[in-house]
DNA sequence: CCGCATCCTCATGGATACTG
DNA sequence: CAGTATCCATGAGGATGCGG
């Protein structure tokens, strides 16, 4: 009984004719999961994956990323450029079940954010999943600035969504740390605690919009 | 920099503000996922949970079991009979990131069983998965008989649900070996490809009701 | 029996160095 | 830049023991 608790391409099985447990032998091995939170927002370089996940070891990654391969959930598209990895169609899927460990671990960001790593990138995931539900008509536009990065958060009838504009600036921008806006973001902040710890330019009314009810309880 | 990648309790932390790498650190280890998914439909004792989950350690089980306990997902009853493990409330919500995982990860089952376990058990949590989204108005039940478990499948307008009858047995039964019922609900299978291996008894147009578009191609 | 704890072995993960 | 090679630390898996 060594035989068959592994697969051809290596990896170790839960041998179980399960839908989670198959899920699991292919993703659930670690770092996996945070490979494709990097890649959903768009295709990366080795070493930008590399830089972004601090602490996971090169032999590791260059492991991983070949059973991801193997597996159907990342290709490796050859740029001009050199090597790029993106997720495939059917890995780009597993943004609907990781947000849903997002929203469920949400309460874990209570702690603090501590000495932890931080890519203003993850926020791009975030912000969609904790908001999920949250729907605006007509839709709002709110900018959101931190660790140097602006990215939009737009709310509509669709629900919210994020992007990282080119040019052009938005009329109400949220200045703030990590922890503010994910705060603000999983109802662990108030809208007016936050906005003693951020600085506002332009409507703030968009703030009471799109965040949740938790945070509305007092008026800004 | 060998610090602060470890815990209190002593598990691995990627050490990232992400919601989704905290959740990871708390639920991602091996084994972990398929204790909560173990716990899911009731409490069970420790023997039971060792003998449900074939390959795990001994001491792995009652580490994780600590461990998911002082992290507030499971906790431990005691009963008259002895011990038993359960879902805290928030272990519970687990379910909808599982559910959501098991739906991504359900074409792996398209490789058919091969020698992996499997417990009927696992199908209470499956099969409301995989037919996420169907409603039916009336409603409809089914009887799903495999590995000798009788179970129920109900799909109303809120959706399906599954529960094991304590006694009395539903008009329409389907009675048929653990891939073809995965397969009917993952869309792998036609239902007249599934009938030729299986037995039905009652009243055939339950199967048209609840079973994915994709099973339907061809009358019953 | 149940509910683990201990011991041992080997596979896997992690850090660093090195190379085409 | 994009990995491979190497070495060491750790974790997983299996067998066994042991008090209740």
């Amino acid at each position: 009984m060594v035989d068959n608790v592994k697969r051809s391409t290596g990896y170790r099985s839960y041998g179980q004719f399960c839908a989670l447990a198959r899920a699991l032998d292919v993703v659930g091995e670690r770092w996996n999961l945070l490979i494709v939170r990097e890649l959903l927002p768009g295709p990366l370089r080795y070493t930008e994956l590399k830089s972004s996940l601090a602490g996971v070891a090169t032999n590791l990654l260059a492991e991983r990323l070949r059973t991801l391969e193997a597996n159907g959930i990342v290709e490796r598209r050859l740029q001009d450029s050199g090597v790029a990895y993106a997720l495939t169609a059917w890995g780009a899927q597993l943004r609907e079940p990781m947000e849903a460990l997002g929203r469920w671990g949400a309460p874990l960001l209570a702690t603090g954010r501590g000495d932890d790593a931080f890519r203003p990138r993850w926020l791009t995931l975030a912000l969609p999943a904790l908001l999920h539900g949250v729907t605006a008509t007509p839709a709002v536009e709110l900018g959101i600035e931190t660790d140097g990065l602006l990215m939009v958060l737009r709310v509509d009838s669709d629900g919210p969504s994020v992007s990282v504009p080119a040019g052009g600036r938005p009329q109400s921008v949220l200045t703030a740390a990590p922890d503010v806006v994910v705060g603000l973001a999983a109802g662990g902040l108030t809208i007016d605690e936050a906005l003693t710890r951020a600085k506002l330019e332009g409507d703030g009314r968009v703030l009471r919009a799109v965040f949740p009810a938790a945070a509305r309880d007092r008026p800004i």
